[in-house]
DNA sequence: GTGAAAGCGCTAACAT
DNA sequence: ATGTTAGCGCTTTCAC
């Protein structure tokens, strides 16, 4: 009952089209709600569509169209529970419209980013949100040949002629440094990530400037996004000459495992030293650690990433767009005692 | 100087036949590295697509050969850093081969997954690989039509005509059993997961196994994969009539929440309860607790999967298989106070 | 409103 | 070893 000479397993357009008495053409517009078609025809056409299980291959259609409907997303490491949550913000905004999406995971890497770039560009993919933040930006913009196509994402480019979203690191470390300072503490370590990622440049000045009013300062140790470093980190932060009453990690994954070495150094937390990260990621041990906290507001900048990205795409004559998020700070338990903690809730 | 008319914004196969002097055939095998192709032309095809800085689309590639060198991973939660261990795993091997990887978080929905498999086969994607254990196989079989196009890794199916590989969960279940036993533990509370996972189910007869020999007991709560049910399975566990003196998460997420719960009870760990996960996930936090816990073979089981797909799709005719990996026992600090912990390192 | 014809860019027989 | 001829399954002018 098949047509198609080399099999498919699947109906095509021209089955359908046989099967309703209409041409191909009809066919097509029928099933992409094109206005042009009568009702009638459109109700059999769909009909048919129907019985013969028929499923329209988006290979075919991006050849012929030239749009795939599909985008690209370029994190820096999936294992870093930042980038899923942001993933599961942007794929639910690229459903609701229809596209596909497709994760990539660059493990911040010039080579791999531009090779994903390439190979997803000849896979037709039409743009990419790119939230690597590990790399330079030159190569990557350099393969996508048109900056109209990609947008960045919790990183600020250099260049001018790319929009971004991103949350305004530099307030939220500010913040974080007040509420330290409120509680009290003049001296604070902060356990950076790599100097190249505009987040820590901008997280380590907003702390700085709350340190600067009441004469108090700030200690910069060296880390990564990981906690692999953090150990060194906290050795050379503790070994000041004073040491500082509160550590800052440049997220919750560091924070989290300077909480392991305070507690074997047999520092109390936050009783001895006060601790808080970055991000509120939704994990066991945050809870159990109760741990103070700057937030993105991740589902924000996953919607409006893709947003920015497919007008874009549709309107390659629009203006850039730059957007800065706020961030939001969330007072637990490392940084003060007192306060009510998640924990709490067990009796 | 572009042939095709509606442009593309790259050269095409004609264009690059055209320069070369040869035909498009030509040009294909060419570039392919297919074998029927005098030296003199690869050398000029080559050089010829190189100054048109040609890129074959895979979109016509795979249109027009039915193969679009790409396989879909199914994962229940990518937030959950069991998965993205697996997927990098995949992807790595997926690359060596030359194939790409679209990786699909399915919420352990039913209907997300097979919308996802039926979605991504109008794409062409060949095969699937089906990680997600929290739903029923039914549904996503069905939507393949051809069980030569799925294999499940971390999770057994029911049909017997689907190849897998998964950890032996039973033996790494009995193995941590064994371990509490001997060190004298005899009543072991187990916060489960969700009873539809296979892997559950084994763990826990493994857990009771090691017990039946001693006169032990095993003291089941249900959770689920996060820790979000932990505080009620921890309440109900400590609340029987006899405590147990260990406390098993069915993975090292939920371990975590477990932890800090004891911590809020007071009760210290090991010394008063002992605790153990399974999954060996690398995260700050597991190396803070020195959390004993069960390993999978991650990277064997991802590189596993994916021979064992690709095997398939290339000779349909080839038969089911079924693998079986081992687990690693890796006793650390929170059943065992005199271990060397990973925080004995740090000073 | 509907159909015919011409591709999208590539591969795959079949010739030679 | 290379060219020719047909498509893969769909969209899209352009007629009518």
């Amino acid at each position: 009952m098949r047509s198609s000479r080399r099999a498919r397993g699947s109906a095509t357009i021209v089955d359908v089209a046989a099967a309703a008495g209409v041409s191909p053409s009809t066919v097509s517009r029928a099933i992409r709600g094109h206005p042009d078609v009568g009702e009638q025809t459109r109700a059999q056409v769909l009909a048919s569509a129907d019985t013969l299980r028929y499923r329209p291959s988006t290979l075919a259609r991006a050849l012929a169209s030239g749009r795939s409907q599909t985008i690209g997303l370029l994190v820096s490491d999936i294992a870093n529970p930042f980038y899923p949550r942001l993933a599961k913000a942007v794929e639910r905004e690229c459903r609701k419209r229809h596209y596909s999406l497709v994760i990539c995971n660059t493990d911040d890497s010039e080579l791999e980013s531009v090779e994903y770039v390439e190979r997803l560009t000849d896979q037709g993919v039409e743009g990419f949100i790119h939230a690597s933040v590990g790399i330079d930006e030159g190569p990557v913009l350099e393969a996508l040949r048109d900056a109209k196509r990609i947008v960045f994402a919790n990183r600020r480019p250099r260049s001018e002629s790319v929009s971004y979203v991103v949350s305004n690191n530099e307030a939220g470390g500010r913040q974080l440094g007040e509420h330290l300072v409120s509680l009290g503490h003049r001296r604070i370590g902060f356990v950076a990530g790599p100097s190249w990622a505009s987040s820590v440049e901008e997280r380590r000045r907003g702390l700085s400037q709350a340190l600067e009013g009441c004469g108090g300062q700030l200690l910069v140790a060296e880390g990564d996004f990981a906690a692999t470093k953090a150990p060194q980190a906290v050795r050379a932060l503790l070994a000041a000459a004073i040491r500082p009453t509160a550590i800052v990690g440049i997220n919750d994954r560091v924070a989290g495992g300077v909480y392991g070495l305070l507690l074997d150094l047999g520092l109390h937390v936050p009783g001895e030293v006060a601790l808080a990260g970055f991000d509120n990621i939704d994990f066991g041990w945050v809870q159990a650690l109760s741990l103070t906290t700057v937030a993105q507001r991740t589902d924000t900048m996953g919607r409006r990433a893709v947003e920015i990205l497919l007008r874009q795409l549709d309107k390659p004559s629009v203006r850039i767009t730059r957007q800065e998020l706020p961030m939001d700070l969330l007072v637990r338990g490392t940084t003060d005692a007192g306060q009510t903690s998640s924990r709490a809730e067990v009796p």
